[in-house]
Formats: structure tokens, C-alpha cells, sequence
RNA sequence: CGGGGUGUAGCGCAGUUGGUAGCGUACCACGUUCGGGACGUGGGGGCCGGAAGUUCGAGUCUUCUCACCCCGACCA
């Protein structure tokens, strides 16, 4: 048992460590806060990205790429941003190193200070708006809906791998509208591909919202997002997307002509996933014998593993599956045969189970006579023996019944760790559990900073498409037009 | 940035009042095994995080540093 993992009831945020080394997805690097992304754990974010830039295109989207640094100066153009990231940047001062008087190793070059300092971008609005203004003349360069793929950094004072990293990968999207209208209507599209992307391919169900001020992007007007349950109760935000206004087009004036001849300001988004939805999956779905991976983002969905004692019996396993194997290709499926001989079966067992492999075929010389296979499910640890013919459809389809019952079973647990209480008593008690709490709140930041020191919940959203009814506050009694969600967060 | 902890083989750890480094696992070779993390035998691998000090002698004692982990405040 070289590879055995801390229970999830014996110390969670332990389990998500070991986790997520163990299973081989990253591990801490020499670069304090910063983290590896291994090959497995970057494959799983490979097909998270493509499928997330071939929703963005279908919606009209084109990608692009800005600088990774910007001047200090466009960071102070706009008051409530730089508020919101100054205290976390990390800003390059000099060009060049030279070696150190005495000798031992290198030191920065004094004299190649620059002129303006550059931040490394912890979100690229400022760099982009500025460029913005270059291309945006008239109403015929409207709407204009870019994406780009980057790393961006934030400098965090505590880090744990991928919820929280001083470097991580991430898409954002910037765009430019004519209408205020418009620029909502988009804002919210984009939170609904995000929950799109969240319930169908990570098979993990999100509430949709909108944030409380508190909890608001620096320089938005109103922040959309959508936010996961994780098994610990911790609520955890899994993408955000915000309607920005015209306060980056007055900060870096971009204005266009209207069909009337009018000058007028744009109105702006900006919208972002990053590979915190890579804890958000691990943390969803796996259980104490390691990843549990939805079908869709398995980069390996389909492992197929021999039992044998010698070569020929090998070279027949191989023989006996070859037609399968092709089948399952022909229908899309990533197959993965391990014949390594360094390894026993049970090793591999063990190893597919915590690396998350959906769908494990084993087959011996016992099935080779019975003309079956042995097929083993990831997400319930059952196995049963069913006949060769015709395994392909059956596996397909159970790569989709898969699917599907990670999603039920998530729903299953949300909804259990869902209360709505009437009282701050209640609300006391409850949110000690986890969970999500739907609670009456009387709209003040103040309110919802007192919830917050006395019990260490924020509103993780304001839910909208729930339909609400009026109520009164649990703390202060005041007038509360609809219940909003609390929750303890990441 | 506060509070706590840990740095010794790839990983996990032990190392007594200071005496020149060991266990498990992984790795390599050979043989027996192979339907849930096999076993035996033999082998390779360490500037004991770094620097300075005390000492005849430091993994062990002292001081200083650095890194990482956990818990808070801040955050996607």
C-alpha cells in the first residue's frame, strides 16, 4: 500500500492534498505559492479548455493575446480595481542582473531600473481597455467579444494547489457593447455557459447569482457567478462574470459613434474560469480510494487491464480485446490497454481507482474461454462480468450512465446540505454543519459583515431564476425583498 | 502578516547522555508469482535545508537564516 490516502472524515483538506499529488494532477513547486501542473492533472484541464473555447466560439467569441505585464500607471486608472488587487501584485522593477561584487552569484543590476514599473497582470481589464480604445471607433466595431487563455498572478498569502495558487491558468473574456442592455444580456450568457459547462461536463451543479457588494469584482457593477458545494459543506465560487458598466471605458476612454452620430462611452464585461475548477472537480465527485472523474474530462475513460501468467497468454488477452478496443475508438472513447509487465493486476487496479478512470475492463484466460469481460465502474466500485459481444454499446452507454449519477448524486448532496432558516439562531446552528443557507438578509454590507465575524459565512449569491418572496432580515428585522444564500466558502 | 509545526535516500519516517546514519516503501538484478497494491535473495542510492559557532568530534547543542505544511486575517 504504497500510495493510501488520509480519509475525508479523518482530515479533509488533507485527503484534497494527498489527493491531488498522489493521483498524480500537481504538486507544490520550488516557487513558493506557485504549483506543477503534471501531465494527467493538465490533460484533465486540456479537455476543460477545449470545451470551454468551443462554447465561447459557438457564442461569438474569438481568442487573442495580451501582454503579461502592465504599466503601473493604467493599473491606477480605474479607483476601485486598483483597490481591489494592489495589495496583491507582484511588480517587476528591473531588467536585468549582473554578478554579485563579492563574487557569490548574481544580484539585481541597480542601474537597470525601469522607468515605469510593470505588474505582472493579476486580470488583463486594464491592458485590454487601453487597447480597446485603439480598435473601438463607431457602433460597426460592436459588439467586440474576445477571449484570451493565460496565466495571471495574484499574490497570495496562502496557497493550496489549484483552489488558490499565486499563478494560475485561467480564460477571460473582455467585451465591448453599444447598450447597457446588451452588455448585461451578455454577462449573463456567459454565467450560463459556465453552468452549463459545470452541470454537464463536470457533472457538478452550481447555483446561479449575483454577488452581494461585498463580494464584488473590483470595478464591476454587478458580478454574476456561479457557485459548487463541496463535500466538506464548504461552498466553493467556480466562475464569475461581470457586467462592468462603463467604468473602464471612462477610465481609458473609449467612446464610439452611435447610429445618431452621438459620442458615447462602451459598455463592458469581463468574465472568468481558471483551474480552481480543477479542486472543484476533485473535490465534487472523489471519494476516500482516490479521483472520481465524470466521463466527459477523463482523459482516459476507458482502461483495460490483463490477467495473465505468460506471454501467450498475454499475446491472446491482446487478441481478445483488439476488436473491442477498435469499437470503442470508432465511438470516440480514450482507451487506454495496460499491458506494462513490471506491474501486477491488482497494482493497476488500485492505481486506475485513484487516478479516476471511469470504466475499468479486465479480462483472463477464464473470460477468454466464456467469451466475457470484466467491467468495473469507477463512481460505484462495482464489477460485474458481461460477454464480450456487444461491450462496446454497453460501455458507451455506461460512460453515460456515469455521467449522469455523478451529476444526481451531487444534486442528492446539495440539496441535503440545503436549509433555509427563519431565525439567526437557526442560522447559528445550521451553518456549523455546511452547507448553503437561505436566509432572509436586509441588504446592508454592514448585516452581512456582522453574519460574517460572528460565524464566518459570507452571501455566496443573491439567486436569481428562483423567484423569491419577501421577508424580513434574521438579523436586524428590516424589510428583505428575497433570500439569499450563505455559506461558508473557499 | 500573526500563531503552531516540519526539514535526515524519490516518498514516509526513526536516530538514546554528542562518537561518523538506519527502517519502511520505491528503485535495480535474478528467481518464483500474476482474477484486488505478491514473495525471496542480492544490490545501488544521503554535504542529515543552509550558514556560522561550541567541541578532539555535531543529524544531535547554540545563534542566525531559508523553505515548506497546518490554523487565522485577504482572495478566483
Amino acid at each position: 500500500m504504497a500510495k493510501e490516502l488520509t480519509s475525508r472524515e479523518e482530515n479533509y483538506s488533507q485527503w484534497y492534498n494527498d489527493l491531488v499529488q498522489k493521483a498524480d494532477l500537481a504538486e507544490t513547486s520550488a516557487v513558493r505559492g506557485c504549483m506543477v501542473i503534471k501531465p494527467y492533472g493538465y490533460a484533465i484541464w486540456e479537455k476543460m479548455q477545449a470545451q470551454l473555447d468551443k462554447m465561447f466560439k459557438e457564442t461569438g467569441h474569438v481568442n487573442a493575446y495580451f501582454p503579461l505585464f502592465i504599466p503601473k500607471s493604467f493599473f491606477s486608472k480605474e479607483a476601485s480595481h486598483v483597490e481591489g488587487f494592489a495589495k496583491e501584485c507582484a511588480v517587476v522593477t528591473h531588467y536585468r542582473l549582473k554578478n554579485s561584487p563579492d563574487g557569490k552569484g548574481i544580484v539585481v543590476d541597480e542601474d537597470a531600473k525601469l522607468e515605469e514599473e510593470l505588474i505582472v497582470r493579476p486580470t488583463s481589464e486594464t491592458i485590454i481597455w487601453n487597447t480597446y480604445k485603439n480598435w473601438i471607433q463607431s457602433y460597426r466595431d460592436l459588439p467586440l467579444l474576445i477571449n484570451q487563455w493565460a496565466n495571471v498572478v495574484r499574490w497570495e498569502m496562502r496557497t493550496r494547489l489549484f483552489l488558490r495558487t499565486a499563478e494560475f491558468l485561467w480564460q477571460e473574456g473582455h467585451t465591448a457593447h453599444a447598450t447597457k442592455e446588451e452588455a448585461i444580456i451578455e454577462a449573463e450568457k456567459m454565467m450560463g455557459v459556465y453552468s452549463q459547462f459545470a452541470r454537464e461536463w463536470m457533472a457538478m451543479p452550481v447555483l446561479e447569482g449575483v454577488k452581494s457588494a461585498n463580494e464584488r469584482f473590483a470595478g464591476a457593477i454587478e458580478t454574476y457567478c456561479i457557485e459548487a458545494l463541496m463535500q466538506d459543506g464548504k461552498a466553493l465560487q467556480a466562475g464569475t462574470s461581470h457586467f462592468l458598466g462603463q467604468n473602464f471605458a471612462k477610465a481609458f476612454d473609449v467612446k464610439f459613434l452611435d447610429k445618431t452620430g452621438k459620442l458615447e462611452y462602451v459598455w463592458a464585461t469581463s468574465w472568468g474560469v481558471s483551474t480552481r475548477l480543477m479542486g472543484a472537480l476533485v473535490m465534487t465527485h472523489s471519494d476516500d480510494h482516490g479521483l472520481v472523474l465524470p466521463p466527459k474530462l477523463a482523459p482516459i475513460q476507458v482502461v483495460m487491464i490483463p490477467i495473465y501468467k505468460t506471454q501467450e497468454e498475454l499475446d491472446s488477452f491482446k487478441d481478445y480485446i483488439n476488436n473491442l478496443k477498435s469499437k470503442l475508438i470508432e465511438k470516440g472513447i480514450s482507451v487506454k490497454v495496460d499491458d506494462r509487465d513490471t506491474h501486477k493486476p491488482g497494482w493497476k487496479f488500485a492505481e486506475y481507482e485513484l487516478k479516476g478512470v471511469p470504466v475499468r475492463i479486465a479480462a483472463g484466460p477464464r473470460d477468454i474461454a466464456g467469451n466475457t469481460i470484466e467491467i468495473a465502474r469507477r463512481d460505484t466500485l462495482t464489477k460485474e462480468v458481461i460477454p464480450i459481444e456487444n461491450a462496446a454499446d454497453y460501455i458507451s452507454d455506461l460512460l453515460d450512465k456515469i455521467q449522469i449519477n455523478l451529476y444526481e448524486k451531487s444534486i442528492v448532496f446539495r440539496n441535503q446540505n440545503t436549509h433555509h432558516v427563519n431565525t439567526y439562531e437557526e442560522f447559528k446552528m445550521k451553518i456549523e454543519d455546511g452547507g448553503f443557507i437561505y436566509a432572509h438578509w436586509d441588504g446592508t454590507p454592514e448585516t452581512e459583515e456582522k453574519i460574517k465575524e460572528e460565524t464566518k459565512a459570507t452571501i455566496r449569491c443573491i439567486p436569481i431564476n428562483e423567484g423569491s418572496e419577501e421577508g424580513t432580515c434574521i438579523v436586524t428585522g428590516k424589510k428583505s425583498v428575497g433570500k439569499v444564500i450563505f455559506a461558508r466558502a473557499y
